[in-house]
DNA sequence: GTCTATATCGCGATAGAC
DNA sequence: GTCTATCGCGATATAGAC
């Protein structure tokens, strides 16, 4: 198969929203049809013909509701990283031990993962390209990561969980195993989310408390 | 920016190798910049100039090694995937514990991920793509987690593993720790690939183990 | 708000000189 | 084995009728 046109500075004129009600059913089906769109494929691979053809509407329609391809990204994404961080802040925050709060975290993140299944399958298969074009995308990621950080110092601190491996390494593989339910969860499929989400949480868990 | 043109049914015409040592080190070269170049930017939007632009050679140039893109993509692909089947096999008939041999399995796929950095993280970016175009791709993987699966349930009738999991999801969760490495490794990074394989093994193992 | 038609241009691939 | 030049397709996006 063949890759993509070159970055053709996506003029990004203003003609859409023009009845443009942001909050317009229409609107919101189309996006969501692009979301499940972009994380089957891919974004790059995504033309905005295979949107129009799910979606029943001929290609220029779509110009109507959205600027152009990328804008339907960025809107996608933004509500996502808006409410990632005080997720993660409300937890963390929390009058718990360190050992219950990381139970939360995991769960709540994989449930996360889930609802925004789309939003987090994409990020992963086009993570440069996102970092590259949407600052919103590292800092979130990044902020993300340093709390996580914090809760693993405070629990070794603690003496909740074990000092003899290097936290930030454990993160990344918190972080893999989380974000890869997104590439094969399938909201129809026999195993349920909520399964999921305390498996890993059981799991994940495991492999930092303190050996007695 | 914009995506790809349509599936140009690949007329995969057979110029290349006309002088074509499977071997000469000009052709692993230039294999080897595709491959980091589809690890950065995903296969579906590296285009054949920005290969051969790395590569200091001019576009029409490529196709006196290759036939194409997506030959490149094939001929990268073909020994990952010869040799992880028989890698997980060969840890898998030892005659260890069923612990000892999961730790052992996660230490080498995860040194394995790093020696195949950019496959893998190709693999987990253009999953359906490749899926839907080498049938090897998803015989490789189904195998892998049958095997895999098979250690567990040893592992759970000797009592050496909890049984009061899903022990598919706990795959995938590994799976998605050890495939998650290829994205966020850089082997001219400060962590080394030795102490990532270590702490994975033991967290994920530890997550596993029955508890006494 | 959706349609038809079209402008514009980047892409993979090919041809042939050197 | 690498270059220059080009073909042909299909991608995003636009214009204007209905």
């Amino acid at each position: 198969m063949p890759p993509q046109q070159r970055e053709r500075a996506t003029k990004a004129s203003a003609r859409s929203t023009a009845s443009g009600d942001k909050g317009s059913t229409r609107r919101q089906e189309l996006l969501a049809i692009a979301a499940e769109t972009f994380a089957d494929l891919g974004y790059s691979r995504t033309r905005i013909r295979d949107i129009a053809e799910r979606a029943n509407i001929h290609n220029g329609s779509l110009y109507h509701h959205f600027p152009g391809r990328e804008a339907m990204l960025d809107e996608l994404l933004t509500p996502y990283f808006d409410g990632l961080v005080p997720m993660n802040e409300r937890i963390i925050n929390a009058d718990l031990s360190a050992r219950d709060k990381l139970y939360q975290l995991v769960r709540e993140t994989v449930l996360n993962a889930a609802q925004y299944r789309a939003e987090v399958a994409i990020l992963q298969k086009d993570w440069d390209y996102l970092v590259s074009v949407f600052p919103y995308v590292s800092r979130g990621i990044q902020r993300t990561e340093r709390l996580w950080l914090g809760l693993f110092e405070e629990g070794v601190e603690s003496g909740e969980f074990r000092a003899d491996v290097n936290l930030k390494v454990v993160y990344r593989t918190y972080r893999g195993a989380m974000w890869g339910v997104s590439q094969w969860y399938r909201p129809t499929g026999r195993v349920k989310i909520d399964e999921i989400a305390d498996v890993q949480a059981t799991v994940l868990l495991a492999g930092l408390v303190a050996s007695p």
